[in-house]
DNA sequence: CTGAAAGCGCTAACAC
DNA sequence: GTGTTAGCGCTTTCAG
């Protein structure tokens, strides 16, 4: 017995208008008790499930949100995502649920997707999110959204991030100061993901700022687990770096594996260092070493930002949250230590 | 400019009925091309945005899916969602997401909510199959559903799973295999999972076949990664084990964790086996040894029973899956194996 | 305190 | 080919 029953049924049962149901459902303060009952008992009853679709239509809000994330398969993204159910689950919000695959291609239709839902607002990890399509036409359409791990480089966008530059930054710096001075990063390309980017800078920066040479990368796709073969020329013959500073934990994670692989000792012969904190990363052994971010807070962060904007805040904020180096053992003193520059 | 405008408009704009916008959006062909193009014009005009709840209401299928699952924070379910996503987004369907964190009273809420917004199935992951209201509730209401890596008792409920007590007991007997005599389960409570239950059974099984002593048990909270003290008793004094049969490949990992911190190795001092095969499972040192189940596959197959049942097949499919003994270097000979019994 | 009635945006007969 | 029309289930004035 599929559950078919309507309000005009219910209504009919108990006696009174569906005016009156709906005031049972909606404000049933409005409405005296001996009615409530008789109405409650009515669609008890009947089995009455109200079709939310109908106040949708009917409705200016759907109580929907968007989400869209690169991908569930990166338990930092799925960590927030949890975050972000969570709020949601609390403040009665349904939770319509997307990803892009790391795909910008896939971010407008994605998002174009959710819009035709009609949902209150977005939360959005996006590939890049400066000169995107996809905030043009969220902005265009005046539609409430606040990013998530991008750290836009624009102040009309909500957002929630650390300082990407700056945890790359800090985390080269750690291992500068433990004398490492040949390193190289791993990141993702950064077509798929702007914190790799940022990341990439902060490494950068925090290089030439200890006056050691450019800086080397390598770029691998995003999912990629296996970097022996990437890694090889990093981790091999007379460029051999000592340290590996990788834009995620899962690269890290993955990284040291690579120099198992090679027969390589972390942190004995090369030091490794990720970024985002997932919590995996602090079972392992070596304990990874990571610039942590508190992942599923940043998801319950965004959710309440976009209450705020959705409830018709005008202002978006921005929040960068400071990040923390953990104390890993994934980072050790540098094995040959060249002399120092100075 | 929010985007307000309606298929009225965009017929009115095009010099055309709604009913032939109706027809140029579902079924483009039945209406000469140069209109169709007309249509599409104003379309692009007006920034049209078909509002799907308007179809929703009127339809008998909504094109949505609920999905139900303990937690995204724990790497198995984010990767079958990941899988669920996919296959939905392939199929054009949208997918609505809850969470219960491991507690049963949540789960017939959020299922409540799922069904109040008329989704045309379900995908869950409930703590307990056998005996759960949500499931009396889904028969009764004669909706589609499909329950993931649970494995339930009764056949008349399609399922995805693997043979979770003979993944506990194959597991098991690898340890016993390498002369492990003093075995005991990590497991989460049995409340929480009904996996968890089903592979302390296997685990017993295991035991008993191999004619070794009553199965030993550390029951742990879900999300629980702490387990130094709750692992104490079993890895320290003259009743210390040589090998934990983890219920979960995250507690495993945190077994593993705990076993360092009590200044044992593994798989030197203790052998250390998971079930799942999560990913980071097969990049960590040393590697993990797991019954490992296809999850991201395991979600988009998921997904594709639904679509049967949603279709109308009426006899709902159970998958047992094969489950795959990984490799793993976190199991090895025991370090003082008893005298073998016979 | 309660009901009648007018839609929300869309689809699908059923006419023309 | 295309338009008219009658709702889908709900909320919400506006009267009574």
């Amino acid at each position: 017995m599929t559950s078919k029953s309507t309000m005009r049924e219910v209504a009919s049962k108990a006696g009174v208008s569906i005016a009156t149901v709906s005031r049972v459902i909606n404000s049933p303060d409005e409405v005296p008790t001996e009615t409530v009952e008789r109405v409650r008992a009515a669609m008890r009853y009947l089995n009455y499930r109200p079709n939310i679709n109908g106040r949708r239509l009917k409705m200016a809000q759907t109580r929907s949100v968007g989400v869209l994330v690169p991908t569930m398969a990166n338990p930092v993204f799925a960590t927030s995502v949890q975050g972000i159910e969570q709020a949601a689950h609390e403040d009665g919000l349904t939770v319509l649920l997307t990803s892009s695959n790391y795909d910008p291609q896939r971010e407008l239709g994605a998002v174009s997707t959710l819009l035709n839902n009609r949902v209150d607002g977005l939360i959005l990890t996006l590939a890049n999110a400066d000169d995107n399509p996809v905030i043009d036409l969220l902005k265009a359409e005046n539609i409430p959204f606040v990013l998530l791990f991008n750290q836009p480089a624009r102040k009309d966008v909500a957002s929630i991030s650390v300082d990407n530059a700056r945890s790359a930054y800090d985390m080269t710096q750690a291992m500068i100061a433990q004398g490492h001075r040949s390193l190289a990063m791993v990141a993702g390309r950064f077509e798929s993901s702007d914190r790799s980017k940022q990341r990439f800078e902060g490494f950068g920066k925090a290089l030439s700022d200890a006056g050691l040479g450019a800086a080397r990368l390598c770029q691998v796709g995003f999912g990629e687990t296996e970097l022996f073969t990437p890694l090889k020329s990093f981790l091999t013959g007379p460029d051999a770096v000592t340290g590996l500073v990788c834009s995620t934990d899962m690269l890290a994670i993955a990284a040291m594996s690579a120099c198992r692989e090679h027969g390589l000792s972390v942190p004995g012969d090369v030091s490794v260092g990720g970024i985002d904190g997932i919590a995996v990363g602090g079972l392992i052994s070596p304990k990874l070493c990571s610039a942590v971010q508190p992942t599923q807070e940043m998801g319950q962060q965004a959710l309440a930002f976009l209450r705020g904007l959705i409830r018709g805040q005008t202002n978006p904020q921005s929040l960068i949250l400071p990040h923390q180096l953990s104390t890993g053992e994934s980072i050790g003193p540098a094995r040959h230590p060249s002399s120092p520059r100075l």
